[in-house]
DNA sequence: CGTCAAATTGAAAATTATCAACGAGAGTGG
DNA sequence: CCACTCTCGTTGATAATTTTCAATTTGACG
């Protein structure tokens, strides 16, 4: 079959051995096929697989105790999903589907067989993680510190740029495949302040909107308005262990 | 010398052998002297070096445009600092002290090495990074989805926990050592705000405060307050591989 | 056509920020 | 030892932002 997703999205940071690619593919090997709004892995279940996203996109969340949801992220082919799995007896997070998608399952025992065979990939998945964690410490500093204008208008230029790496086609018009409740629990806003938002970067000419569509009409005063940075700009693996 | 701070961080998780424990005493070889206040990271400069904090209290933030801080993250002995170095040329944070500290300096190779002859060691820094990761996601919740009073007390709660790790003197009285003006920066609320919910928490019986020291009063309504979870309980590291 | 989730809008309320002032305490130089 | 300055904490009054509540409206779909 096609290899592995993961294995493709640290191919965009540095080119990887056949041998990789081989370890790689095998915590790929089964799929599993879910539906639109189906939940893998529930909060506070006990639990121990871990995934790759293959196609389509998901989200991981949290629950709070009075009921609310905060989304944490949303998830794109070749991202690993419940990599808390490896630590926690008991998942701190939900995650489920946005779009029907194909996830591979697999088991601690494969990665740790990965981190040992290759240090390399050991590694790039310190890497991989750092920069999911710059992506979070980026999105924390937004929910602390910003206008609710500002966090909207971040959803949509993340969503974009995500849906981007998967299909080049798209480039300042897109299906957004999210409702207003679920902007608002990404940041923190209610559905009702986000609608408003969105009619307000529509009447100030940044967006348009037609039937689950955005389109971007000033995308430079939308990134501005957002404070946006790429944090896949700018690396440096020239330090990574040579491949075996 | 003492060793590895790190090690012994690690060392709650699960033993550490000798040989594993030399290769981790390679990354505090070197010591430096930090001042409170003064800063070994500044966001957006080009850097290479990461640190382990040996002694002391440190804190890593960012700055908006518009001036506002964040603080993403306090720093306690054992903890690592500027690992975003590994992937960034130019760092996404700042990392300064919040009282007078003891770092250790290390490069990108000294831990390049670990990874490679340590496999277990590779696994254990993926656990850690799992661990501040999820610690980070629920800041991020408390920051979307709860109110101003909650993030106040989970900002006292954390600091009490994390000065006990290093002190199991500390019970319910600590110095907690941050203006309110930081603590507004890691809630994402104003230094006013904060010091109204300071006193409503005060008025409410749940702490006490006299001169810079801070007493739970009413620990178990502090925790149902600040939505509480511990993400140092619970662990499951059955599935390392073996020690070399 | 009926139904249901999602989007939209207005009005009122709650939360949090802003502005301004003052007080307490720590260091500093004369 | 005494001003002097600075940062930090405290408080009140007012303003801005965001939520809540309550209708409607729209669009997708059986």
């Amino acid at each position: 079959m096609s290899g592995s997703c993961f294995a493709e999205r640290l191919g965009d940071l540095v080119s990887i051995t056949p041998a990789e690619h081989d370890a790689l593919a095998r915590i790929e090997e089964r799929e599993r096929p879910v539906r639109r709004g189906a939940t893998i892995q529930r909060e506070n279940d006990r639990v121990g697989e871990m995934f790759v996203l293959r196609k389509g996109v998901m989200m991981s969340s949290m629950l709070l105790d009075d009921g609310s949801r905060q989304i944490l992220r949303f998830l794109f082919p070749g991202d690993m999903m419940g990599l808390s799995s490896l630590v926690y007896r008991e998942a701190p997070e939900t995650i489920a589907a946005l779009s029907d998608c194909v996830v591979c399952p697999f088991e601690r025992s494969a990665l740790s067989g990965i981190l040992t065979a290759h240090p390399r990939l050991a590694a790039l998945m310190m890497v991989y993680s750092q920069i999911e964690r710059a992506a979070l410490t980026d999105r924390l500093a937004a929910l602390g510190r910003t206008s609710a204008k500002a966090r909207v208008a971040a959803v949509l230029i993340d969503m974009r740029n995500r849906l981007r790496m998967m299909d080049k086609s798209i480039t300042d018009s897109f299906v957004l495949g999210l409702t207003q409740e679920e902007i608002g629990d990404a940041t923190g806003l209610t559905a009702v302040h986000v609608n408003r938002m969105l009619r307000q970067l529509e009447d100030e000419g940044l967006i348009a909107r037609a039937n689950g569509h955005i389109a971007f009409i000033n995308e430079r005063a939308l990134l501005r308005e957002a404070n946006y940075v790429d944090r896949y700009q700018g690396l440096d693996l020239s330090w990574l262990p040579a491949p075996l």
